[in-house]
DNA sequence: CTTGTTGCCGAAACCGGTTTCGGAATGGAT
DNA sequence: ATCCATTCCGAAACCGGTTTCGGCAACAAG
């Protein structure tokens, strides 16, 4: 008897098939097939030839979630996404899901997206695509400086593979930038281009990468045998008009910054604004080196010179580590850093004043309307 | 004898509650739980009220793939990224998913997402899901004039739900935002402060929305009295770049327009920059209304003045749409279309002159310098 | 008091795979 | 020739559900 239900749309009639069908084809046990099929090492090299190119021509593939229900895996990558966070990430969205998702077909996995309103529901959210079985391991961006959802995963005994390192690695598997090198390496092309004063826009400080980023600053600065100056540096500026404010707060001091090295592109775009309000030409007058690549950058006159990320590769490189995780890999073997890549483009060059002639020039402006 | 892993990582040993669990502690068979609590009409409501409490206080959670394997359903929603489309969507895709996750969620079901390469990919990738049973049926983003997507889908007699209307509506189930009465409103709100020459910048001629806004705009025309003229339409602008040179274009008309309708917000970011270029300021000089409600436009001077489309709504509307949809309802049923909500931010005002004033303008600055 | 109905549930098969267990060949050593 | 260790595969149970089928009560109708 059917249940209640109003017309259920029909599934196609052409039956698949499965792996009763290879196997009687063989004139062997569905056992045989089955674990000639996923490498068990007690079935003959020529019979795991002979199933796999019956399977291969008859077009079999097994249904996962018919594995699933007695390995338990389900061959999906899971990811949340955190509206409530702070907006930065979107703009990437869609080339990072596509790099995962491109890794993650390339070994017949797929991709499970959830969406989480605050920390604490994410951690639910991951709860539940646990207790379902919906994911077998997780893809976590934007690792924090302390992280709940690693205690969780943790706990849950269920693999996971960061985008960003952290601090105590225990079981933990990452992807990563180096941004602290690009920032260092941002300081000291600013420094040989001749600039004295330079300044830093930094991101959020709950999160990870915020404080790698300005010990690479750091670093730069003592490279090039600069003083480090904490009037020099701003913290918690993730948007445009964060940027803005952070570049007029830095060129109203008194020994103003000619270089500034954002550590993040989208605050960078405000620097421009605030260029303009001063009458400042940005590659000229000052100089500007920052980070992520977002497209944006290349429209902006002059085009923001920047280490751009390969966002795409990172979810591929993630995708994969993942699944290398979840099969058994040990976390320690699972840790990749790369260098961005540096694109000139213009933003950042030999300054046309130093900080003093900046300053005079600032308050001539100033005074003048 | 295991297979030929490292070390596979092991799932929680707390053991899940089974149905079987359930129905041994009720004294009933699997069989009665099952049908108790997936509506079957054979079974007492008395009984299925015991069943329902016991399985809410035993925490029991039937397996979405166990299920799946005599059902074939698998509670997921499909959607697909593709990346070389334009990438005007990106900017929203982490809302909408989020709408899509939070439906699904209500209802016990999941999002899966693929990214294709191509539109052909995109068609591939359908009939990989679908073979495999990964997804129960699609949202499908941005309808096409002609959409291959659809023929595939119903071939494959899987059930899809539209974020956009589509010319043949069989089978089609679909969420839409009116926008074609947004561009007309759009022009009757300029026409109303004293605007004349009334430009149109449209999107892509392969969305189905395009020749929609179009429409809509020719209505506004006619509804304030004003009669169309082609050379103050132009076509295919998806990027600031496309706007500001659509801009540049149409403001050297020997009679430019003084109002400005853009069918995306992006293009009309471009707007600006020519505004700027040319010496002009937008809300006094020039006006111009556009679509979609990115937050960028809500940081340009004057912000920008656009008919806002809620898109995790949407996302949340298609969600639950297509839920309805594999259960069973016709699609004729599953078709809603609601209206965008106008903000009023200042970028459209009385015109400071009109267009031959403005012409005259024009003129004198080129000269100038 | 039979004879249908009807309502309700149990027994068992089934879905498409995986995994355990045992045993039939095979080969080498004694 | 006998014995033992391997190699390799079949038989059957199992995973967690769904669905078919049939049968037992209870009740109404004849």
């Amino acid at each position: 008897m059917q249940p209640n239900m109003e017309n259920p749309v029909r599934q196609p009639t052409a039956r698949r098939v499965t792996i009763a069908d290879v196997s009687e084809a063989l004139g062997l046990t569905k056992s045989t097939v089955s674990r000639a099929m996923n490498g068990y090492p007690d079935i003959a090299e020529s019979t795991r030839a002979r199933v796999m190119r019956m399977a291969e021509k008859m077009g079999y593939r097994p249904l996962s979630h018919a594995q699933a229900i007695r390995t338990g895996r389900v061959r999906s990558i899971g990811f949340i996404i955190e509206t409530a966070e702070h907006d930065a990430h979107r703009p990437f969205l869609a080339e990072f899901l596509a790099g995962i998702s491109s890794a993650a077909s390339l070994e017949g996995w797929t991709l499970t997206v959830a969406a989480a309103s605050s920390p604490l529901n994410t951690l639910q959210i991951i709860e539940g695509l646990c207790a379902d079985r919906k994911a077998d391991g997780f893809i976590l961006p934007r690792t924090l400086r302390t992280d709940d959802r690693i205690a969780t995963l943790r706990r849950l005994q269920v693999p996971f593979v960061m985008f960003g390192r952290t601090g105590d690695p225990t079981d933990c598997a990452w992807y990563d930038i180096a941004g602290e090198d690009a920032m260092q390496s941002a300081v000291q092309k600013l420094a040989a281009s001749g600039h004295r004063r330079i300044a830093f826009v930094n991101g959020g400080k709950q999160y990870n990468y915020t404080h790698l980023r300005h010990e690479g600053y750091a670093a730069g600065l003592q490279a090039a045998g600069l003083t480090f100056d904490a009037a020099l540096v701003r913290e918690n500026c993730m948007s445009p008009e964060d940027g803005r404010q952070a570049a007029r707060a830095l060129l109203a001091l008194d020994q103003p910054p000619t270089g500034f090295v954002f550590a993040m592109d989208r605050a960078a775009l405000g620097l421009y604004d605030a260029a303009r309000d001063l009458g400042l030409q940005v590659g000229r007058d000052i100089s500007v080196i920052a980070y992520d690549g977002i497209i944006e950058g290349a429209t902006m006159t002059p085009p923001l010179s920047t280490f751009s990320v390969n966002i795409r590769r990172a979810g591929e490189r993630l995708g994969t580590l993942l699944i290398r995780r979840v099969r058994g890999s040990a976390p320690e073997t699972l840790r990749r850093v790369e260098q961005a890549t540096f694109l000139d483009r213009g933003s950042a060059a030999t300054p046309a004043r130093s900080s003093e002639q900046l300053a005079n020039l600032l308050r001539d402006t100033a005074a003048k309307p």
